[in-house]
DNA sequence: ACTTATCTGTGTATGCTGTACACAGAAACA
DNA sequence: TGTTTCTGTGTACAGCATACACAGATAAGT
């Protein structure tokens, strides 16, 4: 790795975690890094992360282009810093009789809410970004649910990779469904389009399975799933994430149980 | 949504699916469709996804920039065909006597395995993206895997949604180490990075378990995983990928045991 | 109070991107 | 032999991230 890249990484790190002090000379800065943060999340939750530009936070913020570099000195370190604010605090956990299986449901699902509420997060991929102070928070808040089972703690890091990588791994259907709604287009219009390419499978010879299942009575795309529901009991995307947290929760019950023996 | 939005959509999702037929008049073209996707899975694949532009990718084929739009009409369409492409085929499964739980297990590593080899898929967020004939091959391929348990074809779904959820969500440390490898970072040098963000937790007392864990003597970081360790059972990431796996398959084989009774 | 160092926001400029458009030549049909 | 239609090229433009130099503001040191 190049030394200029290694020297950026820990630049883009310290700004997030080191206050820097006030410069002592010059005249003061306008605003705050935090405003020129709030501006770029305000621009990013209306019209996504390509309408997160410089140009577009500086007028937000109210001076030019140039200017925001006097806060962040790139575009990558301002992204970091709105990443680690938009993800905000984990939620407080339920009670302390609640058990832990409750608390890391309670956990997931705030997770995805805050996914889905802020779908262009999910667009950024993780390069080795620097984690911020919110981002450690969210993990020692499943840690905290995930403690009072006594796992060693290899093993309770192992849950942790298994909840979140569930979660935001099963998210991206709500997600992508979010960013569409978030940018006006339709429920309806959304599946419409994502259902599109499943029907290509519909009598063709390459996907028997999956064309049975879609033609079956029981298939069908609804516009509150993409996927198959019975007419019965039809499963919303909601109720197909809970379904799958529940068997997940389910292994890891298992695994405690055994452990405790 | 903008019709014109739709119509785009419909543009990207039928050359994915439709043959094109093969223009009467006019001279032939140079090189085939196929040809500019490789070339632009070459780039991405050597230098990561920003280094796919329409510039570098006639480079690569030969020709001037504005001759790609001859075969996409425009990036996206491009991509979309790079992906499905780049996704390749599932794997073959393992055969008739094995069971649903190594063949899913299979699937699973295959998956993993797949996206670690071309970590700049998982750069790409999925925004109602076209799926192509191998995305659905893939999906055909766990659906297979699964159909001899006798679920319903909603489980069906939902349980592909979990594996697939796991895996995706909890290879992006993995993914992220491959992309570093990808441009030439060591393993030691990626570990770092990711690692000393990890250590601003310890000491912190808004993160009382997470320095726990890390300052205890089963934690501490290591090459080949930045999560702790056992120092007489370490885990590796990979380990730690298939604990989780394990973990995921228990709890969708109590759901398929529950559901014979 | 005056100097001087230093910081802020601005203006200008550069190289890169995706892509629209018009054109020249080539290939097949009439 | 036109005529049509498609291919690859050249030119052009708007928008992006960002480097650089500058003017004005500010506060420390004298």
């Amino acid at each position: 790795m190049a030394a200029d890249t290694r020297e950026k990484l820990r630049e883009r790190s310290a700004l997030l975690w080191d206050e820097q002090p006030r410069a002592a000379r010059g005249p003061k800065p306008a605003v705050t890094r935090e405003d020129v943060v709030r501006a770029a999340i305000t621009i990013a939750d209306a019209d996504g992360l390509a309408a997160l530009t410089m140009p577009a936070v500086a007028e937000k913020v109210g001076f030019t282009t140039m200017a925001t570099y006097r806060y962040f000195p790139s575009k990558e370190a301002l992204i970091d810093a709105c990443v680690d604010t938009a993800m905000g605090s984990p939620p407080p956990r339920l009670g302390p009789h609640e058990g832990w299986r409750a608390e890391v449901r309670h956990w997931a699902y705030a997770k995805r809410a805050m996914l889905c509420a802020r779908p262009w997060l999910a667009e950024l991929p993780f390069v080795a970004a620097p984690h911020g102070p919110n981002w450690l928070s969210w993990h020692e808040a499943f840690l905290w649910t995930i403690a009072e089972t006594g796992l060693p703690p290899e093993d309770m890091m192992d849950m942790l990779s298994i909840v979140h990588g569930y979660v935001s791994g099963s998210s991206d259907t709500a997600i992508s469904l979010a960013r569409a709604t978030a940018r006006g287009i339709s429920t309806e219009e959304w599946a419409e389009a994502v259902g599109a390419d499943l029907c290509h499978a519909i009598n063709d010879p390459r996907y028997p399975i999956l064309s049975a299942i879609l033609t079956s009575k029981s298939g069908g795309i609804t516009a509150a799933s993409p996927l198959p529901t019975r007419a019965g009991r039809p499963r919303t995307m909601d109720e197909s994430f809970d379904f799958g947290l529940e068997r997940v929760l389910d292994g890891i019950e298992l695994y405690i149980n055994n452990a405790r023996l």
